[in-house]
RNA sequence: UGGGGCGUCGUCAAGCGGUAAGACACAGGAUUUUGGUUCCUGCAUGCGGAGGUUCGAAUCCUCCCGCCCCAGCCA
């Protein structure tokens, strides 16, 4: 029985990779590439493909460059490139020194362009894009061939040469590649090679004015990468013809194989790099890192681990199945790293203040809480315990359901690591009877919240001390959308999006062992959830914190049923 | 509609002719100073449908049905 890859992820595209191996197809090489076009931050999809790619290489002891896939200049930015180095660095992966740019071979590009103008496998076309369109034909009609086709290639030559040297107007020419415009395969009625376009490129400057599209550029990339598995997603299934006949055209000396797999769809959330620059623009988020963001810069901020992306990545698995990801997966994982990873710590939200009416004026105990309860090794700090603390507001109610164990009066509870206390009475406002304050006794034998007499109480609750515990701002994050999936039936996504996605609460008081927390540090807050301190808006003397996911809460479903 | 893909549990996903892995979700229960964690248990006589081949079919064949992608000078 082999148990060595026993819980290596496998999939099609490792079987492929597996059988390449066998048969000596590369001699024994891997090199795959995370092709990213640099008009846009990256998201949890990305980070699907980043750790497939960057997962094989590792794997099979070979190489996955980072290529950013410039061909475009409307829309690319050095600050998208520096963003997308930035997150897949903070994922855990290194490209060494292979960084590439496609820009970077727009020299070789236009020499392969002559060569197939030369060998009469392109031509400048001088039709419009509506009469292109027109030409184009449908899905049930062949298209019809450009006037323009069968130039001499002496013109095209000099006409090609022009566009580049920028007398002729956007939209005027075009260069296509001759290939036939009766194909079935839309994407290979003479699709255009170059286009021009008079903007200035992040990194190429005014250099250029005519830019090479995607089919050419790709597969001619990959090729001077000497790529041996070029992965990329299922919408370019149609376009792999077209892949393999440029690398035939210019008779390319290496020829990489596409493989695809669908992209990851996620449930609650969209993933289209169109609309997400649709929210950041119209302000619904504050930015790509707003934690309601499935960008990689956005679960950064709201506190998502690098390992925690990465094991939810393995377990969703590699296929060729259109899938929609249960959010709750992603939950899963992270909730699985922050347990292990986290220490704990008491803060109160919503704080509800409780006077200990038998605990002396002025003593101050401190008690050693342990920061993870399972794992010793993650040591301990003292927290103080005095006459006056807070409570959630939760966890006390004058009425409550026979199955809510939390504070009542008349009722003993624990205070972690502190005392059984018992609600003795119970202050409200005159004017509107919200309870503003509950007067409780303690038994001095209970300290730690232990009894000696072996008596049990059904809850146990978290506190602070009034005068010791430090203010906090924390911010509730919820899913971005309320439905599944906000893009179904008409699109309208902003219709759905979930108005309670973001709760601010400016009066929450922490454990004082915060008072020096860093950016980007995370905690589990007892019985609530995992928080990070927020890397923008928090300092010493305003900590902001973000909640990244609530504990799992069986109580609420315990709540709920008793509703019915 | 022409072409290209895909259909296995609520959601993902193994399976590659020998009689349906696993994960998440869900439902029970045990332990618990977090209604957390952990630990048990349950959860597809069924693989889009109908025929066929075979001793034997999710796996092979035929037909049918459904969903996704393609008519940007985007990637």
């Amino acid at each position: 029985m082999d148990q060595t890859n026993s819980s290596r992820p496998s999939d099609f595209i490792r079987d492929i990779i597996d059988d390449d191996f066998k048969t000596n197809k590369h001699q024994g090489r891997v090199a795959v590439r995370f092709p990213p076009e640099p008009n846009g931050y990256l998201h949890i999809g990305h980070a699907k493909s980043v750790c497939l790619n960057f997962g094989i290489a590792a794997q099979y002891g070979g190489t996955c460059n980072l290529r950013m896939d410039d061909t475009d200049p409307s829309g690319e930015s050095m600050e998208y490139v520096e963003s997308i180095i930035r997150d897949i660095q903070w994922l855990g992966f290194d490209w060494g020194d292979r960084l590439f740019f496609a820009s970077d071979y727009y020299e070789r590009l236009y020499e392969y362009a002559v060569q197939m103008i030369k060998e009469g496998k392109a031509f400048v076309c001088d039709l419009d894009v509506d009469e292109m369109r027109e030409h184009r034909g449908s899905f049930t009609e062949p298209g019809r061939e450009s006037p323009y086709r069968n130039r001499p290639v002496e013109e095209n030559l000099d006409l090609f040469e022009r566009m580049r040297a920028g007398e002729f107007e956007e939209g005027t020419h075009t260069l296509r590649a001759k290939i036939d415009m009766a194909s079935p395969n839309i994407t290979m009625r003479d699709p255009i090679m170059y286009r021009i376009k008079k903007e200035a490129h992040y990194r190429t400057g005014n250099k250029w004015c005519i830019y090479p599209m995607y089919d050419f550029t790709h597969c001619l990339s990959d090729s001077l990468e000497r790529i041996t598995h070029s992965i990329c997603t299922l919408e370019f299934e149609n376009n792999r013809p077209l892949y393999d006949w440029f690398l035939e055209a210019v008779n390319a000396d290496y020829r990489p194989q596409q493989i695809e797999f669908a992209r990851l769809n996620l449930t609650y959330t969209i993933m289209s790099k169109r609309l997400l620059i649709e929210l950041v623009s119209k302000g619904i988020v504050k930015g790509w890192n707003d934690p309601l963001m499935p960008t990689i810069t956005g679960m950064r901020r709201r506190g998502y681990t690098p390992a925690a992306i990465r094991d939810f990545c393995d377990r969703i698995g590699v296929a060729k199945n259109d899938s929609m990801i249960d959010m709750a997966l992603l939950e899963n994982c992270v909730r699985d790293d922050l347990n292990q990873t986290t220490p704990r710590v008491m803060a109160v939200l919503r704080p509800l203040k409780v006077i200990i009416d038998n605990y002396p004026d002025d003593q101050v105990e401190e008690f050693d809480c342990p920061f993870h309860p399972q794992n010793p090794d993650m040591g301990s700090r003292k927290v103080p315990f005095s006459k006056v603390l807070y409570i959630e507001r939760d966890d006390f109610m004058e009425d409550p359901p026979k199955k809510f164990f939390r504070m009542a009066i008349g009722r003993e509870v624990r205070l972690r690591y502190g005392y059984f206390v018992t609600c003795v009475d119970v202050v409200k406002d005159r004017d509107t009877g919200e309870v503003v304050e509950l007067h409780c006794t303690y038994d001095p034998e209970t300290r730690s919240g232990f009894a000696p007499d072996g008596r049990k109480v059904k809850a146990t609750i978290h506190w602070v001390s009034a005068a010791h515990s430090i203010p906090a701002e924390v911010r509730l994050y919820d899913r971005l959308f309320q439905v599944a999936d906000p893009l179904e039936d008409d699109f309208d996504y902003m219709k759905h999006l979930n108005p309670n996605s973001l709760e601010v609460l400016t009066s929450c008081r922490v454990d004082p062992s915060l008072a020096n927390a860093e950016p980007e540090s995370r905690y589990q807050f007892e019985r609530l959830g995992y928080f990070c301190v927020d890397s923008v808006d928090s300092s010493a003397a305003n900590l902001v914190f973000n909640r990244t996911v609530t504990l799992r809460d069986s109580w609420v479903k315990i709540a709920r049923k008793g509703e019915k």
